[in-house]
DNA sequence: ACCTCAAATTCTTATATAAGACTTAGAACA
DNA sequence: TGTTCTAAGTCTTATATAAGAATTTGAGGT
């Protein structure tokens, strides 16, 4: 029984990948895993146990750990290095910011948080975030800037429920890459997102904020992101001025 | 040797997957399959060998043929379903085709050709295409209609070395699904595209076709079209009336 | 400071078994 | 005689495991 290097203890119940399931084994640990990043088990940038402890831990071979983290890597959760080892992602402020310079460049923005309020959701944002009528968000408004300029007016709606501590917060306090944010106060990961663009006429508090005409025209992107499971977390509707910049759809 | 089902003539040579080439087997694999889909080896939406067929031709085991077409129908090239067989994907005219109405339908687009002409590469159209200085383009210009309503004002470039046939068209024979055409007359698929999008302003021109002010806000999509080994294929510039449809990117 | 080597890791490939889908032979029935 | 249904058989892809190769890292020696 004393096979040299085998895990520490009776840590082998817990799992319980059920037989009886039908689900494939890869996609119950693929499911168990996403868990445990979701509950911060493991930080960004933190290196995973190896395929071969993992397969010991869950009692499966190393080619099922293989194929459910091969899985994750495809969705941008982990990044593998040969000789190295798994580790969780760590998100830059750019994941998912897709205004890019005419040069390809991206300019990571800065934004002043204009004002935040409780309201009752909107049909668009009960849509969005999946909410009950009745259902309150807390609204952000900012003015966000690339090089030092103001390019976009943004409305950031999330549920009341999951991030009340926004609804007391001083403007000022509103962190500029609030992803991460929400990452790390509430334990909730932005991993995917969904946009939709139209084109859009700046109105007159935009045009005040941005410095331009009344009517110039603006690239309006909503945005909703999820979390795991897709879970919407917010719905954020961006007016951006195109002048100098472009929006970058991924390759598909 | 009279197996019944065995492909004609000797083909069992040519494949050559150099033991001495240091990528791995299952890559060599996509890139031989890669050009076969190229080169029409196989028909749209027709079935492919089974992985043992195509496993004992190629001289390695399933799995590896199993990555293989793993990765292409990551890519959307291949469409797989247990039991019954690998397919070479049919692309519906939608497939590229990212408006969308308000509830999340699709419309096909009607078009109207306007022009066709030849013309030297401008800068944007040589970066966009890979040509050099010098090399010639065939521009066409097109109105496109969604719902009987014209929406979309659309400048296609494309190299005039490659697509020679189309500066002696008449404008009326310009089919309406382009990229079935490239498939079909040219033999070059469209498999992956870039898009990258700003708002403008309707100029004079566009205001008559698309019946509107000058002025008006416009969605401006610049998309890129790529064959096989990402080469560039053609360059569209469309810009579009947002007022009833929007883009949705991919969800990442 | 540089080189060598060993340990740990992921990567690649192969093989075996399971599960789903289509085909066809043949019985049951009209 | 023709039709319909059933069930077995055969083809397909899906899942799981194992073993060796390639890569990185770091310790130890020169």
């Amino acid at each position: 029984m004393s096979i040299k290097g085998q895990p520490p203890q009776s840590q082998a119940q817990t799992h319980s990948l059920s037989q009886m399931e039908k689900r494939p084994l890869y996609e119950q640990i693929k499911e168990t895993l996403l868990a445990r990043l979701a509950a911060d088990y493991w930080r960004p940038g933190e290196l995973l146990p190896s395929e071969p402890k993992l397969a010991g831990e869950f009692g499966v071979s190393q080619g099922t750990i293989r194929r459910a983290l091969d899985e994750m890597v495809s969705q941008g959760l982990l990044t593998r290095h040969q000789g190295r080892g798994t580790a969780v992602t760590e998100h830059t402020p750019f994941r998912f910011f897709d205004l890019l310079r005419a040069d390809g460049a991206r300019e990571l923005p800065e934004s002043k948080t204009l004002r935040i309020s409780v309201n009752a959701a909107s049909r668009t944002e009960r849509d969005a975030l999946e909410l009950a009528t009745g259902k309150k968000v807390i609204r952000i408004i900012r003015v966000r800037y690339l090089n030092l300029e103001p390019k976009i007016y943004e409305t950031i709606s999330v549920s009341r429920d999951l991030f009340s501590a926004f609804a007391t917060m001083d403007a000022r306090d509103v962190p500029n890459t609030i992803y991460n944010y929400y990452e790390q106060k509430f334990g909730v990961p932005v991993v995917s997102k969904r946009d939709r663009l139209r084109a859009a006429s700046a109105t007159q508090v935009e045009a005040r904020y941005l410095h331009i005409d009344v009517g110039t025209p603006l690239l309006e992107i909503e945005c909703v992101a999820y979390s795991h499971r897709n879970q919407p977390i917010e719905q954020r509707i961006s007016r951006c001025l195109t002048d100098e910049h472009h929006y970058c759809s991924s390759p598909s």
